[in-house]
This record gives C-alpha cells, sequence and structure tokens, in this order.
DNA sequence: CTGGATCCCTCTCGATACTG
DNA sequence: CAGTATCGAGAGGGATCCAG
C-alpha cells in the first residue's frame, strides 16, 4: 500500500472501507442479508419473526440502510392489510461470498480469538 | 441456513458475527491491520503518522483490542525513551486476505453505491 | 401488517491535559 | 515516546405508542 493508497483511506467520504466497513459494521446488516440470502423472498414480519432479538425499529431502519445502497430490493403490495417483500438484489449477492468468508474465518477462530480476550490482562 | 444456524447468530455470546464483525466493524480496527499488514513492523508513532485522523486515544484502544483478540503482536523495548513495535500475528495475517477481498469488491461497488444513497428518497 | 414518531439510555469516540 | 485520565458531545439502539 503505498501513502496515496493511505490517503484514500483517510478520506472519509470517498473510502471504500467507510462506505462498505461502516453499513456492515452495524448491529443487523449482515445477519439480515444472510438470512435474505437463505430465503430467498421475506415478508417484513417473516424476518422479524426469523431474527427474534431485533427490534422493529432496528429491523426498519436496517432494511432501508441496506436498500438505499441497492444491497436489497423492497417491493410493495398496494393493498390491505399491507404486503411487503424483501430480496437480495444482484449487488447485494455479489456481496454475500465475501461475508461467507468472513464468517467461516469467524467460526474458525472464535475459540481461539475467546481465549485470547480472557488471558489478555 | 437452518434455524440452528439463525439461533446460533442470535446468541450474542457464541455468535461468530459479533466476535469478528464487532471487531472489524469498528472505526478503525481494519484500517490499523491493512497498514500493519503493508508495514510489517511499526512503532506507535508511526502508525499515528500514517494515519493522520485517528487520535491518540483510539490509536491506543484499537491496538489493545487487536491484541487482545491474538491479531496484532506488542513488543515492548524496555528503555528510555520507550520503543513500541506492533506487527501482524499469524491469526492475524490469516484474517488480511479475507479484508482484501471485502475491500476489493467496495472499490468495486464503492460509485454505484453512493449513487444509490443519493438517488434513495 | 408494516412501519413512523418519540423518549431515553448507553457506548463510542474526540479533545485535552498529564506522566514515566 | 508511548501512552493514561478525564470530560463531554453525539450516534446507535431499545421500548413504547401511534397510524394508514
Amino acid at each position: 500500500m503505498e501513502e496515496k493508497n493511505l490517503k484514500y483511506f483517510g478520506d472519509a467520504e470517498h473510502c471504500p472501507v467507510r462506505n462498505v466497513i461502516d453499513r456492515i459494521g452495524d448491529k443487523w446488516s449482515v445477519l439480515v442479508l444472510l438470512v435474505l440470502e437463505e430465503a430467498q423472498v421475506m415478508r417484513f414480519s417473516e424476518i422479524h419473526k426469523t431474527i427474534e432479538t431485533i427490534s422493529q425499529k432496528m429491523l426498519t431502519v436496517t432494511l432501508k440502510g441496506l436498500e438505499s445502497d441497492g444491497l436489497v430490493n423492497r417491493k410493495v403490495y398496494p393493498q390491505i392489510p399491507p404486503k411487503v417483500e424483501y430480496r437480495l438484489t444482484e449487488r447485494g449477492e455479489s456481496l454475500l461470498p465475501h461475508l461467507h468468508s468472513l464468517v467461516k474465518w469467524a467460526r474458525e477462530n472464535m475459540n481461539d480469538i475467546i481465549a485470547s480476550r480472557k488471558q489478555f490482562t
């Protein structure tokens, strides 16, 4: 990495790390993406039921964030009661393999990491 | 992904996503890892000089977090003035390829994502 | 059913000053 | 040089209530 690249990273506005890690680094986005990948298409209430521990507000906020980044598609059926379906976009699907590789590494190293933390004074 | 796995993710204590993404999802860890990978060995002040925008406190906190996870090694030379060197551990190096794959995706998609965000009402 | 609006608390992070 | 200590602002996130 050259200095040019470092400055690139330091510039929050145009920094790819900021623009991507900030999103997947929040509390729920990765989990929602993984769940959506598995189910292909889900309604709001289905996601909520699947991820029991997320609050309604945070699910709304998370989905909105993912939608604004073009990672998730939101389809509204204009009917009463409302019906809204979520699914991954192509861009979202293109991100998932990278997330899986991270999760795989996480699974393999989690126990050692937890052990390291405990030992760390 | 089966329900069993979903509950696995839902359990914060043993969830690999939580335990890893929480760390790399903070503001500075990934950047520090990338910088350390490039330079191999760096002193505290060198990292600080390279990442100009990080505060002294946050650099300390970030390095401590990475060290506690066994991703970075901290070597102290008992002398005056003090000298401390940081470098990646094997575990840290094993994580880097996954980060690079994410950063690569980020670079390729950042402009589209930014455009999506602007267009999003 | 799918959220929007509000309140409030916690935790992160930055700025500043100080120390062996 | 390499941190530690302290303070305070702001964002993230949960609970609850409300609405089309």
